[in-house]
DNA sequence: TTTTCTATCAGCAAC
DNA sequence: TGATAGAAAA
């Protein structure tokens, strides 16, 4: 009972699943059946006899990595124990647990998320004594994130950073630490010093495909290029219009740079639209073709549809909120369209606050998605730091996390004679740590703090090297350093807060039972725990109670997914285009158009947009003007509608009329 | 010397 | 709203 390609894709579909041999571009415009053109192409490659461990997809979130996986597997009804379906990250950092020794690392290292780059680099700028005026943080992170991406180079500006840039990067290797950009940059620098590495994987991954490629940064363009070059199987499938990551590297140029190094390449352009009602379609083809240098296409679906584009004016975002918020209970009642066929969509997370509000007073279910994710929470990043340093206890980063929390009497003072020490002898803070109490010069109090903590972290180190349960080794663990005590002492004037994060704890240890324990697990040790959570996506925790529920979340979160009705609020100038991605380059202006791109192209059937007249934008009211993106829509798809206020027809008409004149039309 | 309290400042997107 | 730095209290 074989599949039947051809009746089941359209002309140019079955081109792209049947096109294996060979370097191949798909262009897959928005809701053109990606997602199946890729797993039907996995299915076609299983069907021609290619081996299951010869095939490499990557995509960028494990949750589309382990819906391609899902899909494979329904739609052959093969056991997929051989193929390789994962994360340009989790593959990069599957390379380095192999081979990093190599490099001089330990398998064990930790990876650090932002946060800990951070903290690392706030050391490193005191160190390097860097003028503190010119040292934000996040700018000089984002710089050396650019710096190792590959899309940009030292010059006279940023020259100022390279020392803190090389500070951070002995830290990391002292450590034994890799950041996330080092998950690419690490796999490379061992391929190119190693050549029987790259050879062992070129020999094994003879067809390679990427998801998104238009997200892909040069580096990973590199790297893809390193495993590719010699078989030449390689199938790329993107959408220029949907580069919506170049602050994360992004470099659509890559499209280019494929056509160069595999000029005998084939290209397939996926067109016809599966998703929406033809009125969303024109709207952003209309829109889109505002932008320079892309590749040409038009989406079409023919799929009719009544006025299915609402543009309201709500006064301030209490309005705003409130329309929404009454118009999906109206769809809801009126449409039978269930809760989760609904999406919400922001451009920032600040903006999601007012609208759960809303969805709160008027009894809405919703889910969020973005913001802090369950992994990034306070209680369980200290737990985690625990765990690093149990595993890795030259990780000075998670070291300094957790060394006074909960409070053991190691102050400032003290933290800096430990660094001084362990900088003068050249150790981490741990070794500093033992060292020091062998030494016996210390005060007895002091010592018998280090001692307990050096017991501590020496006592559950044991227990993982005895492979004894994770879980059980994290409940103990949050036990036996009383982390209970701590949040109620943190929270005295609101011991509900306390017992919530205590919760929080527990159900960490119960997911990382459920992990434990499963079956498909074959490897469940504390290293390949830690890393899978550092790579985790935010939407991956929750996906069974998301039935009957709203999606609340950014733009960005929203990439692949679809709804049958869309809400974009805030479709406001400065908000999109944001302001501050127009402060760093006019070049923005395009990216942000296609963030509004994909923002429409989310819905089926309808959209609605909403642009407040004044927002509360940092403790201060502001008069707003509509996004200048409303203009490039074509007029007669939209439908003004009064919001649900006092507010006339004929107000509104007047708003309009003053935009149009704003922007000269 | 460490902990707690208070004032001040800054807030785009996320693997 | 939350994180952080500096001052007061323990």
């Amino acid at each position: 009972m074989g599949i039947d390609y051809r009746a089941e894709l359209n002309s140019a579909q079955y081109e792209a699943v049947t096109t294996i041999d060979g370097p191949l571009l798909i262009i897959a415009g928005a809701g053109s059946g990606k997602t199946r053109v890729i797993t039907y192409r996995i299915a076609y490659m299983l069907d021609s006899h290619i081996p299951q461990k010869a095939i490499l997809a990557l995509t960028f979130t494990n949750k589309a990595a382990r819906e391609m996986w899902e899909r494979v597997r329904t739609l052959t009804g093969k056991k997929l124990t051989n193929l390789t379906v994962g994360t340009f990250h989790s593959f990069g950092a599957q390379i380095l647990r192999e081979h990093i020794h190599l490099l001089g690392y330990r398998p064990t290292f930790s990876i650090y998320d932002t946060q800990d780059q951070k903290a690392l680099l706030k050391q490193c700028i005191q160190e390097v004594g860097l003028n503190p005026d010119l040292a934000n943080i996040s700018t000089i992170r984002n710089t050396i994130s650019a710096i190792k991406t590959g899309r940009a180079v030292w010059n006279a500006e940023n020259e100022v950073y390279r020392a803190v840039y090389e500070e951070y990067h002995a830290h990391l290797r002292a450590y034994h630490a890799v950041d996330f950009d080092d998950l690419i940059v690490l796999p490379i620098r061992l391929f190119e010093t190693h050549p029987e590495v790259i050879a062992s994987y070129r020999e094994r991954f003879r067809y390679i495909l990427i998801d998104e490629f238009q997200d892909t940064s040069i580096l990973q363009y590199h790297f893809i290029k390193l495993l590719a070059e010699e078989h030449r199987n390689l199938c790329v499938v993107g959408d220029d219009d949907q580069s919506i990551y170049s602050w994360r590297g992004a470099n659509y140029e890559n499209f280019a740079l494929f056509e160069r190094d595999f000029p005998e390449r084939k290209e397939v352009k996926l067109e016809q639209n599966y998703r929406s009602v033809q009125t969303i379609l024109e709207a952003a083809n209309q829109l889109i073709s505002h932008n320079t240098n892309r590749k040409e296409k038009r989406l079409w679906s023919g799929r009719p549809g009544k006025t299915a584009i609402y543009l309201t004016f709500p006064s301030d975002e209490r309005e705003e909120s409130e329309y929404i918020a009454e118009t999906i209970r109206t769809v809801v009642l009126k449409e039978r369209i269930p809760y989760h066929e609904i999406g919400v969509l922001v451009r920032t997370n600040s903006l999601m606050t007012p609208i759960e509000d809303a969805f709160l007073r008027h009894n809405i279910p919703y889910k969020l998605s973005g913001g802090t994710s369950f992994f990034e929470r306070k209680e369980i990043k200290d737990i985690i730091a625990y765990l690093r340093v149990i595993l890795n206890p030259d990780d000075d980063v998670s070291l300094l996390r957790i060394i006074n929390t909960p409070r053991r009497g190691i102050g400032r003072q003290t933290l800096h004679m430990l660094g001084e020490y362990a900088t003068e002898h050249e150790l981490s803070i741990y070794s500093a740590l033992t060292s020091l109490l062998y030494a016996q010069g210390l005060p007895p109090q002091v010592a018998r703090t280090f001692d307990e903590f050096v017991s501590l972290i020496e006592e559950f180190g044991e227990r993982i090297s005895r492979r004894t349960s994770i879980a059980e080794t994290v409940r103990d663990l949050v036990d036996r350093i009383d982390y209970f005590e701590y949040l109620m002492q943190e929270h005295r004037d609101n011991e509900k807060v306390a017992r919530y994060r205590y919760q929080n704890l527990m159900l960490f240890a119960d997911l990382i039972e459920r992990w434990e324990n499963d079956p498909d697990n074959l490897n469940p040790n504390l290293g390949a725990y830690l890393t899978r959570i550092s790579l985790i996506t935010k939407d991956e925790l929750d996906e069974e109670d998301t039935k009957g529920k709203v999606n609340l979340m950014t733009i960005h979160a929203a990439k692949g997914l679809e709804f049958a009705h869309v809400f974009l609020a805030g479709v406001e100038d400065g908000i999109i285009p944001h302001a501050r991605a127009l402060e760093e380059s006019e070049a923005n202006m395009e990216e942000e158009r296609r963030l509004f791109y994909v923002a429409i192209t989310r819905a089926r059937e309808a959209l609605y947009l909403t642009s407040c007249r004044q927002r509360r934008v940092m403790r201060e009211d502001q008069e707003q003007t509509p996004s200048p993106f409303l203009e490039e829509l074509p007029d007669h798809l939209i439908e003004t509608k009064a919001p649900p206020s006092d507010l006339t027809e004929e107000d509104v008409e007047d708003i309009f009329a003053r935009m149009k004149s704003r922007f000269g039309s």
